[in-house]
DNA sequence: AATCATATTATGTCCAGAATAATAGGGATA
DNA sequence: TATCCCTATTATTCTGGACATAATATGATT
């Protein structure tokens, strides 16, 4: 009987992968050309392709026309860190999220945002800072400043009840960002805020967002004491 | 004359990116069809396909079969940081690298690592710690623990001239890990390596790494004060 | 020896057709 | 009303073919 199974592009790359992985075509080495590989798997060069496609994709392999398919010498490995809002990281801890708005003002941009941003010529900058809290307990503090010239209306919008993390996603939803991670020590308001003493070691996230080459927002982000950041490859 | 230019699955991407970002499709609505837009753009459906297949990879669109492809309401961006290895960051930087081995001990896996890699029993590990310098100021505190069962020659290896860093990822090349950013104050050998003040804030990368379900290294890299890690989406 | 044109080759892209799998929605049934 | 089942719809995948494109190798010319 022996029903000659179909092969998809998902066994062909698993396949692949695995004999990379178990070093039958060692790093560096070239891969047979897809109409080998059709040949060997059974199916059309199409479905080699796709398969090979994901792999080079993944930053497993380096196509080239005409120069083929190589194992990557040094595969360069790529975290891939889901970013989102507060509000759900909190939520998916099972903790009660709690929201304040603690200063909401309109300003003109200072020198070194108007550097940051690329904004040619002095703007208007709504200016706000606010708490994100778990279970009653201070879990980020959140300097932000948006840029009123990319999103008019949020002159309107008072951010009591949501914040501009939340308002500015469904506003601004398809953008593009530079992210800084660093350790910062507690000062001023920080370690007011975040009920630590003065100098406490903090995470901090900053971000710099653009809409179609348009400067959005900058935000800082300050977590509380301990707090880590985790994803895996 | 007018010459029908040929539309690739390029062109179809950006275009229907173009109408979401535009709100000609608004966020949670429905796109049309396949068919419908292989008719409106003037060529096969696997054109199409293609095309709407990266963006939900991208994650910009969802699709389920019978459901249609649908505009996702809260976009989860994913910032990729890329890992590499100490020394290209440094050289990217046009310094000057240097490495240093502090210690190697060859040690009975502590009970906490034990739990941390999910061994099941005792093992033994290489246990480093280095230095890595750019132009001969501290960067950054590498300290490695490696699990010899997983890498048994590792107990050949002095590490006198290569990093861990680097000769693990020649050894196990395509492996799984499990990354924690956080900040630390400054204590005990990284004040001293890192020639901070007690209690200074660092940026710290936990990283667990595994290659077939088996677990590899566990290292913990502590960087010099002010260091920012950065990155785009 | 150096330069240029040409042929070769492997991947990139596309097409038209077909079979498959999941599911939403409607209709029949309890 | 609630539940189950059928069917139409739609995305998913594969096929086998074709041409385009880029990089390389080869050979001819200078």
């Amino acid at each position: 009987m022996s029903e000659q199974k179909n092969v998809g592009f998902q066994d062909i790359r698993d396949e692949v992968l695995n004999r990379i992985q178990t070093r039958v075509w060692p790093q560096g080495s070239l891969l047979p050309t897809e109409i080998e590989l059709a040949a060997e798997f059974g199916c059309a060069r199409a479905t080699v392709n796709r398969a090979l496609r994901e792999l080079a994709d993944q930053g497993i392999v380096t196509r080239k026309r005409k120069g083929g398919t190589r194992v990557v010498t040094t595969p360069v490995k790529q975290a891939k860190l889901p970013i989102t809002v507060v509000r759900k990281t909190i939520e998916e801890m099972n903790a009660q999220y709690r929201y304040a708005l603690v200063s909401r003002t309109v300003i003109d941009c200072p020198a070194w945002l108007q550097a940051k941003l690329g904004l040619p010529e002095a703007a208007n900058i709504v200016h706000l800072t606010c708490m994100h809290q778990a279970d009653n307990r201070p879990f980020q503090f959140e300097e932000r400043w948006i840029n009123v010239d990319a999103v008019p209306h949020v002159t309107n919008e008072d951010f009591l009840t949501t914040g501009p993390n939340e308002w500015l996603l469904a506003e601004v939803p398809f953008s593009n960002a530079e992210i800084a991670f660093s350790a910062v020590p507690a000062t001023g308001p920080l370690q007011e805020f975040l009920s630590v003493p003065t100098g406490t070691p903090l995470f901090q996230l900053e971000r710099t967002t653009w809409f179609q080459n348009k400067p959005v927002t900058f935000v800082r982000m300050t977590f509380h004491q301990g707090y880590q950041m985790r994803t895996t490859y």
